[in-house]
DNA sequence: CATGAATGAGGGTTCATTCAT
DNA sequence: AATGAATGAACCCTCATTCAT
């Protein structure tokens, strides 16, 4: 029963069906679509690039682009789906919701929290250049969209800042989501710096300058 | 502005040349077209704008665009600089340089600094729009330069905190280039907040935070 | 179900050759493609109608159509010869060809005429539908061939008119050619009538007047 | 004053301002390119037309075209407009309404409408051609108005039948919408006939047959 | 033999830019 | 100097057809 024959996938067990190949295969292109897409639209721009960009680039007819995607509105959708996902998966594996009970492992909070926007980001500088530079603009609905990122981001931010609140290392009077919006802000800085000059020293000085600030304030020997 | 004619134009008293009458009527239309083409441009993005749309609200021939700027290219350049130009003088005109010589009147001027980037900014929340949403993505060129206006406010920045330092109500070993970056990611942050939803009040709040956050931090009773 | 197994599946007495089913199960789906095209193309036109189309409603895939027809002209082609087809041979069997001496027969013989035309055609207005308003137009070859249509029913007519000439029912001096192309004309306009308004009894009215306009001209009392 | 200088074109009275020439010129084009497409459509039929066979038999532009007529289905409409105007002013000049009181006044008429049309139709055949072999199946819509054209005609032809009854020389029982229909069915067949073969000889005999056939019937001597 | 993924010619449409008036 | 008619490069998208599986 077990005859090795030629090929070998017509065997016993769950056959992977010849379709099963097929599909696994259209998955594949299809991932390789948004991922050229995604380096043509973060190198050139949305209005930049072509659907003939993205085809040749992937040496495949350009209509065959639209076999998987409806058109060129619904590939950015996709990347930046797929983008925004990358990140928030990224994000939510290394950094665990509320480790932090003291004022000193909340920094240490910080720090990981910081290292792992690095790693995501500044591994691919191409990822905020998408996101920051080149997806506002192309359209109401896609500046919302990137918009409503950021909001999501402030309100996980919030919930830390409330956590430490209840935790008592931060001020009871804290007005945690404006306080998340400007925390926000200073990161999003240290996100478009590293991906103007990716650095990781210069990242480094710029998390610890941030984490500073954030905790102590820029004054003098409080009090 | 660059007008390297022979003899002033706006001399009193002796004619004014009918030369001297055109070159006005030229620079007024110039001006229109730059206000109408960032009219334009922020409401509807840059590319979704055409030379047609300025010329048709201004009531001129599409042609006659091109007798005052080369280029759809160029004109942009044109209303970023002028918007540029504006938003640097408004703030220039308000924030003495160097008048703060204790924490007190340091926070003072950074109420200053605030209310008046509200003035500016929020008074029209197209610009921010024009700065932030439409102008990066068209070109790496503007891009660049956008990128160059955040580096010149940040310059701007670290020169108060030197000069906080120098004076001893902040701390001596602050690294004010890098805080001047995650002050200016605060701004920024609210400045995009105030675009999006512009609430004088909202600014009000979010102005506090930041100032609080920016000189005591977010710990609990310092030290 | 394309178990080519050996043993005949429905083999009673002689073999029907495994290669005779395949055929035949060609033969079929290839009928099954002519109607659906017909489907097709007389409802959204040639033009509108996709492969694709025809191939889905089908539960086929559409490269299987090329294993049937050589391309999308070719189906129209078929699709015509069937129609034409069904036509004639629905017409053929019902009218005798020269049942008619007299005058009053003849009368009741256009009453067969047009009973069987409608039949045909209003039973479903698909099909001058295809003929009339969508295969005109695609090709001149093909609208050639909607033509020569025309011009056989002509003959058929003429023919019918040259037998009642002969008969002495009919004018000794009728252009027989001649008014078999306006009788025609005749009844194309009933065809298009009853297409666009399917209602049988306006259709018996319209046989009727034609009729009598037909024996009798429209002339008050002859003489 | 009157200095005939160059030109000539800006002397006194309403003068011809330089936008009235080129409206004009505008128009000639506008003109120039209804022709242009009813040639192309009329030949070679709607869909085997490009926009950019019109420009290029016209010498002009393909964004050109775009500047006249917003899109490819707008210029078939105007083309239609155009010849239906007019097919239906040529005819409107010659047949005056109701002139005809007796029979014989009557076939005269009908041999003048019918030399009208032939004149209108056979002059250029290329009428016909568009809007029975080409128009149809492009469009619902543009079917419609093909049909609604031949409506109307149906509906004048019934007005010279009442006309013919209430005067007494048409049967007073003539049912004259149905048989306008019929009358409309010849016409129709003879301007198809006349459109596949050119000959004005033919068309003769065949409107001789039609009008013969129309007042008289087929059948032998009305007793 | 059936399938449908891949292909690319082809066509409609837009719009920045030029230039004759 | 102003105008806007003309232009054509460029781009998005469709769909008939091919061919490897």
């Amino acid at each position: 029963m077990t005859h090795h024959s030629a090929g070998g996938d017509s065997n016993i067990g769950p056959v992977t069906k010849p379709s099963a190949r097929v599909e696994q295969r259209k998955a594949e292109l299809r991932r390789e679509i948004i991922d050229t897409a995604f380096d043509c639209f973060s190198e050139k721009g949305y209005h930049a690039t072509g659907i003939a960009d993205i085809a040749v680039r992937l040496g495949i007819g350009h209509g065959t682009f639209y076999r998987y995607f409806a058109n060129k509105r619904d590939i950015i959708d996709h990347v930046i789906d797929d983008v925004t996902g990358r990140v928030f998966t990224a994000l939510a594996t290394d950094l665990s919701p509320e480790t932090a009970t003291t004022l000193d492992e909340y920094t240490a909070l910080l720090d990981r929290i910081g290292d792992s926007l690095n790693r995501v980001l500044l591994d691919d500088p191409r990822v905020p250049q998408l996101l920051l530079v080149h997806a506002t603009g192309i359209d109401d609905e896609l500046t919302a969209r990137v918009f409503g990122l950021l909001d999501s981001t402030e309100v996980v931010i919030a919930g830390y800042l409330d956590h430490g609140v209840r935790c008592g290392y931060l001020r009871p009077d804290l007005d945690t989501p404006t306080t998340a919006k400007a925390a926000l802000g200073m990161v999003v800085a240290g996100i478009v710096h590293g991906m103007r000059t990716p650095d990781p020293a210069l990242l480094a000085v710029y998390s610890h300058a941030v984490r500073r600030l954030f905790i102590e304030g820029v004054r003098v020997a409080a009090r």
